[in-house]
DNA sequence: AATGAATGAGCATTCATTCAT
DNA sequence: TATGAATGAATGCTCATTCAT
């Protein structure tokens, strides 16, 4: 992955560090060394530690939304665009633990640490999922009765606890696929019987 | 709430400052002043902050896991169960935001802070979501194709995602109860039209 | 070495303590631990933990004060008087490594730990070195232009340095009787062949 | 005594504030005060407070051991060599009580606080008596009953006790040179009077 | 007298950030 | 632009001492 100038080698830089050691752990100087910069370069592209981490979540969400958005542009059963997404999304993390891990921890911390700072890359990439479903309840393939705004939640909170796992034991039980098919026989589908729907 | 002894003092100052701060910006001295003891005093109970950390989580998640399995004890039926476990989870979480945010935070950090700590009492809490799985497997009444260790994280990765927005901002769009209602009809209905099922 | 009461039991487990660790790594709880009483019990006896120090400096001192006196008593020969002070002095260092530490150590930071603090039983104990010199210059048996203040600290400062050693490695590659008998030696004949005294 | 660079010049302060109070007491804002650098910048050059005391230690007893075995490269009587070196330490110890003292302090502490620390400096120094010892051996001026390795240790010991007052109180009662003449006499010719050898 | 839980002042060390070069 | 030496504020933890019992 070379890296185009000192921006993105230092946004890449921080994306390992950040995964490997957390936000708090990871140092200014590790960051510098991963990224063969000085440390004091890394303050000409970034205002202070925080401002990196906004930036790599932001440059890994956004190349995420690029990438899945070009995946369903050639999509337009609503059944399908779900899968797209959630295979896309759990490919990408365990492809890149990184990414996965600074997801994991940076989207629960930005908040917290950044006063005014509006996850808005996140809620891009989440209204996918709730696009989708809207598309879905227009050509009365989705239920109407569910609120696209919590489902849209539920699907990514879903996706995400399961790739957790992946960020923090190496056993990985399952594959891409099983996990997507489940999850999607859950979304789409239910975990009840069809006869056992009525009691 | 109050604490009978030192120790629960410094379990419920921790788990306010903790919630308030996050785990790193929190104070050892802000956590004495709120336990009204002295900074000494909190390490004649916990080793250092990290056990302070862990002994929160495990405490809340402990309490949660004894309400939760008395809640279920009077239930046999697979899908109210479902039910009981999303109510008591988004409940709980609602009513005590300084739980939800020590979830939220400390489930994503212990592991990569910890060497050898294993989530068990998290484990446990999960567990619960994959028995009753089977036990309505065995009745016939959810899905033999769903696989119960992927079900439970699905599940509760949705209830936690939903509970981390309450956790960010303070818009309160949905209470518990059409929260609930709508995790519910996803994960035992899916998301599709009847009539959709097959495509 | 059984204690009659609770001040010597905790003099004696300071000056086990003092040695194995140093004064400044002691710890209170450490003497009170090894004394078996509580910490708060040491402040009934003393008045802080540099008096603990002064206390076991002076009671070691006071007890090899009063033995090498006893010793000295019966003889009246000078030269065997400083043979006998030298050999007392490094037979009870070597028995008792925990009173040389406590000397080696504390001897050199009484002064600076302690304003006001004068080593009044030290100066007890080497004067009685300068005590044999006049006496044997009163005899004729040492020479007089030996300056006793000059050659007490002389005779200790040998006997001191050479016991350190003894502390520090376990290697003991002379004995005590050796030991004396070089120390007296050079002492009472010098180090020059009696042919090369004058050149 | 400027300083060429921050760690000789952190060296030199620690030098200054180790003996003034000590190595417990002296804090290391004092040692960076003194020396005029930030806090941090202490780091820039050392591990830790202990890897100071250490350098200090065989900074100053190297520079010891350059200056006395210069002096001593010029002669060849081991009688004066033994005079030059007692001299040379006296005189160091009487013009730098900051020397002297981190000596005093330091030389017993080391062992007990770094492992495997050995004071190689020191050993250095001190063999520089025994070697001269030898040389009297094989020219037939000194005594051969007279073992070395103990007689190094007795001269050493004599002259760091002497100079140990000397930090204590500010009371000089002896010159530099009557000391040494007094040390260099008890050593060379011992205390006894001629006729009184034989008893 | 004796206890030991509680106190809180005190400090070595780290690391984000700056700035002279 | 780039560097990296220097800065100094910030804090987890220790432990001598106190005091209610």
């Amino acid at each position: 992955m070379k890296a185009a100038n000192k921006h993105s080698k230092i946004i890449h830089a921080a994306t390992k560090v950040f995964a490997k050691k957390g936000f708090f752990n990871a140092r200014i100087s590790d960051i510098a060394k991963e990224a063969k910069v000085a440390d004091g370069t890394i303050y000409l592209y970034f205002n202070n530690k925080f401002d990196i981490l906004i930036s790599v979540f932001e440059e890994e969400i956004g190349s995420l939304i690029v990438q899945v958005k070009k995946l369903l542009a050639a999509e337009d059963d609503p059944r399908i665009m779900l899968e797209i997404f959630a295979k896309k999304h759990l490919t990408a993390m365990k492809k890149n633990k990184n990414l996965a891990e600074v997801i994991q921890i940076e989207l629960r911390q930005s908040a917290k640490l950044i006063k005014d700072y509006r996850n808005n890359k996140f809620s891009e990439y989440i209204n996918i999922i709730s696009s989708i479903i809207k598309l879905g309840q227009e050509q009365s393939v989705y239920r109407t009765s569910i609120q696209p705004g919590i489902a849209k939640r539920a699907f990514f909170g879903a996706l995400d606890e399961i790739s957790r796992i992946w960020t923090v034991s190496m056993a990985t039980e399952y594959t891409v696929e099983e996990t997507t098919q489940q999850v999607l026989e859950i979304f789409l589908s239910g975990i009840l019987e069809p006869d056992a729907k009525s009691r």
